[in-house]
RNA sequence: GCCACUUUAGCUCAGCUGGUAGAGCAACUGAUUUGUAAUCAGUAGGUCGUUGGUUCGAUUCCGACAAGUGGCUCCA
């Protein structure tokens, strides 16, 4: 007999052999149709494994994360099925579950898959899931394995089995279908009820850009056709949230073919978003101790050699243009520009910490396929500062910089998001990052207290650092899933020196300056992109392009829509008035579908009474008051910044 | 850059197997003067992304290019 001890410290004895779908089911029938896999002494487990010793036993459901990544991965064995099946001879790579799904990797040879072949693929999976096939390991010894993968001329597993252990390899077969696979999986393809084909896409062979190309196709999958609706619900409401579409429905920005791909143009109710947050970072960094600058688009190569931008960073770079037997690039950051105007005067310890701030221009030349509406483009502008500072400042300085962050996240009510401490390599010293361990080490260490200090839950990876210091990045993920950086911190103790950055210490002595280079509020494409999609398009009422609408219910009372939007604009509130001779019902429509926070409804009532009825977007009719009083509401929302009213 | 797919009116989308295109909304004109998410009627609007080819004939089939989309790689 063995004893399994379950998570709410019951113990049951079991014959040794006994399967986890054993236990499940001597507990209860239902609980056996629901379970999927179990936790077993920690490890993931089939339920049809047999324990031969005591263990800790957790049941696995639907609900539990580890539970779906089985449910994934046993349908992606079941998608191979189908694809061997439809198109022999085909070679498999790898097939994991994923956080929404599954895919898998294929070397279809000179084949390829198109939308169709999905369809016709979810209706043999289908026909090859009612057919309950159960997922049966099988441990192999290597020699077998690769014997067996050999024979079938299957390169990808045999690369696979390379790196496995002779004693810890195993065969899953489900049906006419067997993989190398390390499992668990769930009991038997009868359990997958639903699922869709998603997408197809390709994918360098280990994600190597020099290897082969296969075709991955990617899927999800759920044990029942109500989950599934539900899930695609989800991404449709999702996509109605996606900035490229509230972008174009809300004339925020535009591009262009004969302006060139990653290159945008913001159109007016767009640069009035612009210049709210630029507004913003000029008072915060106003208050924090910075000086504006501004500096030229272009300069010529030799400062991007002493940057050590070329040609390292050539490629990301547009081509030069020459001139007078020079060559100029287009900026790709703003920071040599700014140590330029540090070293323009001579700087003494009293200069120190020295914060110039600007909203610069730089142009990236981005590889084509990977420009994405605003979050990925061409040309953008950094909410950039460098921050020029002794040794001894150093913390306070990067302090004061996070707070800043902090700060800018509680306006905007962003709170979804991952701090990232990027760490160096020791062993890439003097390679991908400069030979100073000490200062690493110390910096980083200093960066790490700072985020303890804050109470931000954050994540640490290794080499990924910039090659000048350690950073903190702020990543978020677009309505479609992809992630991006929104916002940056670096430590840089490298570039000072490039560039003979140099004050006077009280002592007399020439010291080089350590750099901060951040920016809270990223580029005003991204961070604008991350906007539209975090409020869903219905932006705060300082930043709304539009802030109140006036619909008057007949053009009878144009002259007193008139008179109150001579009022609210005085007050530097941004009005206008829907004169159309739409019936009130078309006009709040269309206002709403605009987004424009406030809707001020004036008939014959609000006239007599010298009043106008406030509707909020979203939120229907808000009652009358005097224009005096909204004007007060609106202007204090708006002065405060305030997220939501 | 790589793989796959897409590209028809300002927008969203129809258009069977090749015979030069249609809807709704928007726009414009007129009527209507309206009370909290779509008033009615009419008009105009397209070299079917660009460019080669096949064909008597191409929006439709094939190729190239461009842009976009989903991934991969990249993101100092």
């Amino acid at each position: 007999m063995i004893k399994i001890s379950f998570p709410d410290g019951a113990q049951r004895e079991y014959a040794a052999g006994t399967t986890a779908y054993d236990i499940a089911k001597s507990i209860s029938e239902g609980l056996a149709r629901k379970v999927l896999a179990a936790v077993v002494n920690g490890q993931v487990w089939d339920l049809s494994r047999p324990i031969y010793e005591d263990a800790q036993l957790k049941l696995l459901g639907w609900e539990e994360k580890e539970a779906k990544s089985t449910f994934w991965h046993s349908t992606a064995h079941l998608m191979a099925e189908a694809i061997e099946s439809m198109f022999p001879g085909v070679k498999f790579w790898v097939g994991p579950p994923v956080d929404n799904g599954f895919y898998y990797d294929i070397d279809l040879g000179d084949r390829s898959i198109n939308e169709e072949d999905l369809r016709r693929l979810e209706l043999k999976m289908a026909e090859l899931a009612k057919q309950n096939n159960a997922f049966v390991r099988k441990e192999v010894p290597k020699a077998e394995a690769l014997a067996y993968f050999s024979d079938k001329g299957d390169q990808y597993k045999l690369d696979l089995l390379q790196n496995l252990e002779d004693g810890k390899i195993t065969f899953y077969t489900q049906g006419e279908f067997t993989d190398l696979c390390r499992g668990p999986h769930i009991p038997h393809t009868g359990l997958i009820k639903a699922f869709r084909l998603t997408n197809i896409a390709g994918a360098y062979w280990k994600g190597d850009e020099k290897n082969k190309m296969l075709t991955r196709v990617y899927g999800v999958s759920f044990p029942s056709q109500k989950e599934l609706d539900e899930y695609l619900t989800l991404l449709e409401e999702a996509k109605k949230r996606d900035h490229r579409k509230l972008g174009k429905e809300l004339g925020i920005y535009t591009m262009d073919d004969d302006v060139g791909p990653g290159l945008i143009m913001w159109m007016p109710n767009g640069t009035i978003i612009i210049e709210e947050l630029e507004k913003l970072a000029k008072e915060t960094e106003e208050e924090a101790g910075y000086h504006r600058v501004v500096t030229p688009h272009i300069a010529k190569e030799s400062m991007y050699l002493t940057s050590g931008h070329l040609p390292y960073y050539a490629d990301s770079m547009y081509p030069p243009m020459e001139l007078e037997g020079e060559k100029y690039y287009l900026k790709a950051m703003n920071c040599p520009h700014h140590h330029k105007i540090f070293a323009a005067e001579p700087k003494s310890y009293r200069d120190l910490p020295y914060r110039i701030a600007e909203y610069g221009t730089v142009y990236r030349y981005e590889q084509s396929g990977e420009l994405f509406g605003l979050m990925r483009v061409r040309c953008m502008h950094m909410n950039d500062a460098h921050i020029y500072c002794s040794k001894e400042q150093f913390e306070q300085e990067f302090r004061a910089v996070n707070d800043m962050y902090l700060k800018y996240f509680r306006i905007f009510g962003i709170d979804k998001y991952v701090m990232r401490l990027s760490l160096h390599s020791p062993e890439k010293l003097g390679k991908k990052y400069v030979d100073e361990p000490q200062l690493w080490l110390e910096t980083e260490a200093m960066v790490r207290q700072v985020l303890i200090d804050s109470g931000i839950p954050y994540v640490e990876v290794q080499d990924e650092a910039a090659f000048y210091g350690p950073k903190i990045d702020v990543q978020i993920y677009s309505v479609i899933g992809r992630e991006f950086t929104l916002a940056t911190n670096q430590v840089d103790f490298s570039q000072g020196r490039s560039f003979k950055l140099q004050y006077q210490t009280a002592d007399n002595q020439s010291e080089t300056p350590l750099i901060i280079h951040r920016a809270p509020l990223g580029t005003h494409e991204r961070f604008i992109g991350f906007l539209l999609e975090h409020y869903a398009g219905k932006l705060p009422v300082w930043l709304a392009p539009q802030q109140v609408k006036i619909l008057p219910i007949s053009d009878k009372f144009l002259d007193y829509a008139e008179a109150v939007k001579k009022q609210l604009k005085a007050a530097g509130v941004r009005v206008t008035i829907d004169d159309r001779s739409e019936k009130i019902g078309k006009k709040i429509r269309d206002t709403e579908l605009l987004k424009v926070p406030y809707m001020l409804v004036i008939g014959e009532k609000e006239v007599n009474e010298g009043k106008i009825s406030v509707r909020r977007q979203g939120k229907g009719d808000a009652g009358a008051m005097p224009v005096a009083e909204f004007i007060q509401v609106i202007s204090r929302e708006i002065a405060n910044r305030s997220s939501s009213e």
